[in-house]
DNA sequence: CTATTTACATATTGACATAGTAGGTAAATA
DNA sequence: TATTTACCTACTATGTCAATATGTAAATAG
């Protein structure tokens, strides 16, 4: 399941897209759209300037910019970012310790095909492709 | 994520269609052959009692064994009943308070279609096509 | 140079889920 | 009657999630 960490980061960054040319935009003005708390945004901002997504200028006047156009940002990256590596099973999860059973189990290959199917969707979609009527 | 237990679940599915026309297979043979405990597979195998996949029998002679020929199983009804409805995102987990935003939500399309996706992979797949060599 | 606005940082917390373990009872067979 | 098996209830350690609390630093407006 995807988190809000995932989730909440996919709507800043639609957010900051779709007011793109706007200058910098305050966190306070996203969370307020999003209806998502301030303080937690923070953290979740954070990550995304730490990735490169987004650049953040303090002070008045301040706020947060896309680093990119709307359009070369995968969801794929944004999410893995946010939420670790992609990886349906934890004997799957990068770090993991490799499972003694991995060369017999019979399951292995149904998540190995699953993990392929959902990283070909996310990496697919761009943020572009995410962006409102308005 | 899946979770131990619908891994589990699928792989002692496996283990007693590898085993099938033994007659009732004991839940400590299979723990054995698949290298878990066997107390917490009897948490799992309670589950796929009552699911109606497989039927126990006390006493010596006992054990477990399909209800069905393995064809007649998709992976996904098994790893739906043990894992709870497949739903990427909280909000559209069923019993979910229904979401006010979901009108105008940017990303609920995104998660709709990777649900849809998911759902047709996992039931798209048949637990006779997960025996192995044996 | 002071007040305000903004980003940026660290620590803590309550709630809940996961992945088991412990210790039994009931049923069936030899 | 002893043994083997399923079946049942309760408990627990650990970790993650989703925040909140409480700051500090930077930049601008006046």
């Amino acid at each position: 399941m995807i988190t809000t960490k995932g989730r909440y980061a996919l709507r800043v960054m639609i957010d900051l897209a779709e007011h793109e040319g706007e200058g910098h935009i305050p966190l306070k003005d996203v969370a307020e759209r999003q209806g998502i708390s301030k303080k937690y945004l923070e953290i979740i901002v954070r990550e995304l300037v730490n990735a490169g997504f987004i650049t953040g200028v303090s002070g008045k006047g301040g706020g947060y910019r896309l680093c990119r156009s709307p359009g070369e940002y995968t969801v794929g990256e944004i999410l893995e970012r946010m939420e670790g590596p992609i990886a349906s099973v934890a004997c799957l999860a990068s770090g993991a310790a490799p499972c003694p059973r991995a060369s017999d189990c019979a399951t292995l290959p149904l998540w190995e095909e699953y993990d392929r199917l959902t990283r070909d969707f996310f990496y697919g979609k761009r943020l572009s492709g995410l962006l409102g009527k308005g």
